[in-house]
DNA sequence: CGTCTATTTGAATGTACTCAAAAGCGGTGG
DNA sequence: CCACCGCTTTTGAGTACATTCAAATAGACG
């Protein structure tokens, strides 16, 4: 719950709340939490493991666009926040356990605490601008310095995450990363 | 002020009051609201004219991120809510009128009327799922399915955008995106 | 009008991809 | 505990997509 005292503070009742609200679950590795064209039901929250957020093109091929490992938060914000069918997919990349927020519980909790509008306001914040930058550095970038910069900042990501899938991230496919890689 | 009435609903009194915080502007083409390195005391809300949200990078280079025309709101999110120097820059690329939104306005207003912090999350929420998607179409797609998705995205902006802006924004260059105009 | 910038066109180059085959690795069952 | 199967990674050759460089043309604006 240390997570919430990045943005609000809470007093025990508030912590207890939210806690009750939260649903644990522990799930083995490529379970999948949410399926393309399904309605996102809850947002996760990693405590242990690792989610990619990946949507399936038409021709099959997957393509990752966010893994959520210990203390992220993993949601396709627009099926969730709009309950529509969701364009990504949600899976485990190893055994984890993770934390459900549902929708309904999460609406109720703007009621009850609003100080959760700003916590959430301001997790999103975050999120938009990681995605500005990663924009950024896509369309000005080639793929070797975008791998670079992958590798500076997410050391540990590297380690636990196999090439197909980091390829899939960056946008190149894993027989370009092999070769990226020899030349280290 | 009907914006404000996409996602909340403000009483005349409400209205009042956000419209005495902002500020009104009649900018030139080519005027720099913000410059990278600076701190962004505002966020823009477009009411004539488009903005754009730019990176330079260290070969002098510029790499649009996003063109905001009319009803659309243009900041370096990161730099605003953090008030930190920003990574981006913002200019016009027409003769525009932006009203200016303050941090400490609005920090104000999230005290004062707290639904300000829902309606900036619903905002910022879709600018997020906005960026999700660009970035998944971006790592799966080639340019030229890119430039036709633009093309029916925002076929107002087609018209009113220059070559080399537009190939900036998808991350060609513009020789290349005449090549793609040529063969329509 | 004249200047400056943007766009077009063509040729040569480089970056990243596809296809194919071999080698490596991990999990499972005998 | 080893052997096998399937999936991932490596390696190489050939190809396609997108870039750079250069020069000519077109458009915008004072």
């Amino acid at each position: 719950m240390a997570n919430f005292a990045m943005h609000i503070t809470l007093d025990p009742a508030e912590t207890d709340y939210v806690q009750s609200i939260l649903q644990h679950k522990v799930i083995k590795k490529n379970t999948v939490l949410l399926n393309s064209g399904d309605v996102s039901r809850y947002v996760y929250f990693v405590n242990r493991g690792c989610l990619r957020l990946y949507h399936t093109d038409s021709t099959g091929l997957e393509h990752n666009l966010s893994f959520s490992p210990e203390n992220w938060w993993s949601s396709d914000i627009a099926s969730f926040s709009g309950q529509r069918p969701a364009f990504y997919s949600i899976s485990a990349l190893e055994d984890s356990d993770v934390f459900c927020l549902s929708y309904d519980a999460l609406e109720t909790l703007y009621i009850q605490i609003p100080k959760f509008e700003r916590f959430f306001r301001i997790l999103t914040q975050n999120g938009f601008s990681m995605y500005q930058r990663r924009m950024t550095s896509n369309l000005s970038k080639p793929a070797e310095e975008r791998y670079r910069h992958f590798q500076k900042k997410y050391p540990y990501l590297e380690q636990r995450i196999t090439q197909k899938h980091i390829a899939s991230y960056l946008g190149i496919t894993p027989v370009f990363l092999s070769m990226l890689r020899r030349r280290t």
